[in-house]
DNA sequence: ACATTATGCGTAATTTTTACACAAAAGTAA
DNA sequence: TTACTTTTGTGTAAAAATTACGCATAATGT
């Protein structure tokens, strides 16, 4: 078998983080030759034997610096336009989230390469970074409402209003904070912690934490968690 | 920007029918070098100017005849099995649904290159087809209970006893019948024709039609089908 | 005509979801 | 120290959805 293909594969990462109450994602501002200057995800073409998830790891890690806390494949772009106009370029796109606490501000100076964009303040985008960014948007959402997700966006310990924020904000409706919370807690993976936080006023506020363990012994009894 | 890559892209397909009550796989024997004679998922590799899925239809074509009712992309095989020693391939595989009444029963004779292979019945496969075929049936059977897709494996009328089959086939659970009907009928996508079906014994049966622009305008306001 | 097979309903019990209000624990300002 | 504001924490009743369940109808075969 002798196949003659002129086609390269590259990963790009939808990486998403939570801060000040606000989805933010994560761009870089390209150096290359093609879209010079312009934001973009994070991406880049992979190694000859480097698995696809490594290659998104490592990208992140050299133009951003970032560890991911989740990541999962979303979609893989094969029809669209090409980077280097003497090729035709196909994209893995994967879809990754951070929690919040480990979030390393960035680009804040002038010099700056990467930065946090709150989704609803985006720049135009290389390429065709918006239709994937659009889509890890659409599967973000609707995994909320079935995986408990969002508690990846958030710091390890965290307030049940904060919780109910990210939903809030995510999913762009009301929430009743009494059945949203009875429903959390009857699901069983959420545990308090002996913990308080004081906010300016008002009274303080237990301190849960996810229990991943016992997530995924839940998980593994096909236990459904429906929002 | 000057890269060199080695890596070939393919596509795979999974395509599902339903016939004689029974969830099948179009399988092909292989003819190439690598895997010779062992069955395998319908692929091949994606020309240079072809988009995916483009290539997944082309395959299908050349390699079986059939065409299909639903397609949609499953996942990137990336990390796997090399197809050609000297390179690494990945592969974008598809998942595709055929209206029963369109199969056209392929591989009966001795010189058979493709067959479709009922899902408990199925060959060891080359590559790495088992897995995406894994993946693939996992996709069927959650879709199926949020998206009425099981209608792209029945014929254009159907009766509703079949349908309940399906479901029950498909879901490996039981159903009750009324509740069921209820259900389905209540979402409003569902039509009876003014036909009937008579079986070897028992009160004819209506006719029931998928009415897909209905289904669309439905699913356009935003409303869900849970099952 | 009688037994057998499969379709086509309707209603009551149970469970889940939604709606809704008030007390407790802090800070702040008079 | 008291009154006011802010935020957390909980329970119950109404409504909606799901589940359980039985019997009449329309055909075939003997």
């Amino acid at each position: 078998m002798s196949i003659q293909q002129n086609i390269l594969v590259a990963v790009d990462a939808v990486v998403f983080g939570y801060m000040n109450a606000n989805l933010h994602v994560l761009l870089v501002k390209r150096k290359g030759s093609t879209f010079h200057k312009e934001w973009a995800l994070v991406g880049g073409f992979v190694l000859d034997d480097e698995p696809l998830t490594t290659a998104v790891k490592r990208e992140l890690k050299e133009e951003t610096g970032v560890q991911l806390d989740y990541l999962e494949q979303l979609y893989t772009f094969g029809d669209t336009v090409d980077r280097d106009p003497r090729s035709r370029v196909i994209s893995v796109a994967y879809f990754g989230l951070i929690n919040s606490s480990k979030i390393v501000p960035i680009g804040d100076t002038d010099a700056m390469e990467a930065k946090w964009y709150p989704v609803n303040e985006l720049p135009d985008l290389a390429f065709d970074h918006s239709a994937i960014l659009s889509a890890a948007l659409n599967r973000l959402r609707a995994k909320l409402t079935y995986q408990p997700i969002g508690f990846d966006l958030l710091p390890n310990e965290f307030l049940f209003s904060e919780l109910e924020q990210l939903y809030v904000t995510l999913l762009g409706k009301d929430i009743d904070r009494r059945n949203f919370r009875k429903k959390i807690m009857s699901f069983g993976f959420l545990e308090e912690t002996s913990l308080f936080k004081q906010k300016k006023s008002g009274r303080p506020a237990k301190l849960f934490r996810f229990n991943d363990l016992k997530y995924r012994e839940l998980e593994s009894k096909g236990i459904y968690f429906d929002l």
